[in-house]
Order: structure tokens, then sequence, then C-alpha cells
DNA sequence: AAAATATATATAGTTTAATATATCAAATGA
DNA sequence: TCATTTGATATATTAAACTATATATATTTT
């Protein structure tokens, strides 16, 4: 219905999982019951903003609100990193060779 | 106390009245009760997340989550829009050319 | 297969966001 | 000055987030 929020959920997931954590582990470092973030992640309840903001920052990511005709550019920074050749976690190389959305900090500054 | 909360809030903020919207014109564009969003502007209440969304895209603002690292990044691209000479509202020109954060779209694509 | 781990789901109790509505004070304008 | 607009604040009610805790159901590992 939403899709700025369905989004949101979806890289809280993402971020997890590339970070190898379990929801168990999340919540021990955010300090959030595992069955809340399940919910919350599953869009069964619509999280305050202050947790929304404890969870990413456990994720080191930071939520900003960015005017919609920014979008595209910030969209290109935050998706990939550059051209670089062998990729992806398993080494497979994406079709463009771009980095996957939210990959995992390869250091590369 | 919470640096990305207040941020938060003062964008929303901030950019209502670079639209020149008063609390009521923005409770009737967006459905909310106008103590609802004075409450929210002044941190008197944490907003759930759908409540921040509704808001944000009333102001035409989206709301992302973005890796640590790449904010540097992204906040360059959010506050400005490249080097011009007359920038601001007023005619008054920055110190260092560039746009204020959250400027008014005048559209330069 | 059994054990361990991970996620989804449930319940009950507490806290608080959200609503409608109204009012007050301060700023703005006629 | 008087009227309007704006933003902050108050009250009462309803809905829902959040917590702790427990359990059921995968999924993975040994």
């Amino acid at each position: 219905m939403n899709y700025n929020l369905e989004q949101t959920l979806e890289t809280l997931r993402t971020v997890r999982l590339a970070n190898k954590m379990s929801q168990r582990a999340l919540s021990a470092k955010s300090g959030l019951p595992q069955s809340h973030i399940s919910n919350i992640e599953n869009g069964v309840v619509d999280p305050k903003l202050s947790t929304l903001i404890e969870l990413a920052r456990t994720l080191e990511l930071e939520l900003i609100l960015v005017p919609r005709k920014r979008l595209p550019a910030v969209r290109a920074i935050v998706r990939n990193t550059g051209n670089v050749a062998r990729d992806t976690d398993d080494g497979r190389v994406t079709r463009d060779g771009l980095r996957p959305a939210y990959s995992l900090d390869e250091d590369d500054a």
C-alpha cells in the first residue's frame, strides 16, 4: 500500500541479512524484543519513529528525508559504489558490474 | 538526545516553512490534526512511521535509509544543487555560493 | 534423526500515539 | 484598534505500539 514504508522495511531486513545477523542478534544489539523485530519486518506493526531509528542505527543506517526531486541522485549513491568487476558475496558479477543495493562495506573509500 | 530524530523533525518544519505552509494548511493537505503536527514538530510525541511518511509525502519528501558511510555523499546532493551565483530566496548569495539545505524547487534539472 | 538455531505468532498488561475539539497567546494584517 | 492567522497546549477517548514471555514451526547443523 505504502511504497515508502514497504521499501523501508525491506531495507531493514535486507541489511540485517547482509550483515548475517539473526533477529535475535539484532534484538540483543538494539534492545528490542525479537518478536517485535519480526513484527516490524513483516509489517504487522507500524513502529514509532524512535523505534525505527534505533533499529536503523544498529544496522549502521541513518534515516533521512530527501526531496523527491533528488531521489534518483540519492538512490544512485546508495545503490552502487562504483564499477567493480567481482562484486557480490559469492563472487558473482552482476550484469552491469555494479554493487547491489546496500552492499556490505568492503571499504572502498 | 537523538540526533537523527531531531534532524528529521527540523527538516519537516523547515520544509513546511520553505513552502510557506502553515500547520493548518499542512493539516488540511495531510489529514492530520494541526495539534498533532505541532506536537510532532516539537518532539512532544513520537510519531508512528506511517505518520511521518504521510507528513513527508505531503511536503514532497521521501524517507530513506542510508548506509552511514554514504551519508556525506548523500548530504551533498540533498544540500545543494550545484554552484550558482544568486541563490537564496531573497537574492542573497551564500558564502560558498551553494544553495541552502532543502531549498525550494527552482527546477534546475 | 536429533539438536540447535531462527523466525513467526500469541497473550496479557502498560504506555502512548492519534483523534476531535477547544482555547490561549502571540504575531500579522486590515 | 480590531480581526485574522498561526502555533502551542489541554482534555477525553480510542486505537495501537511496546514489553515480557512463551511456544510453535521451520531451517540449519552436527
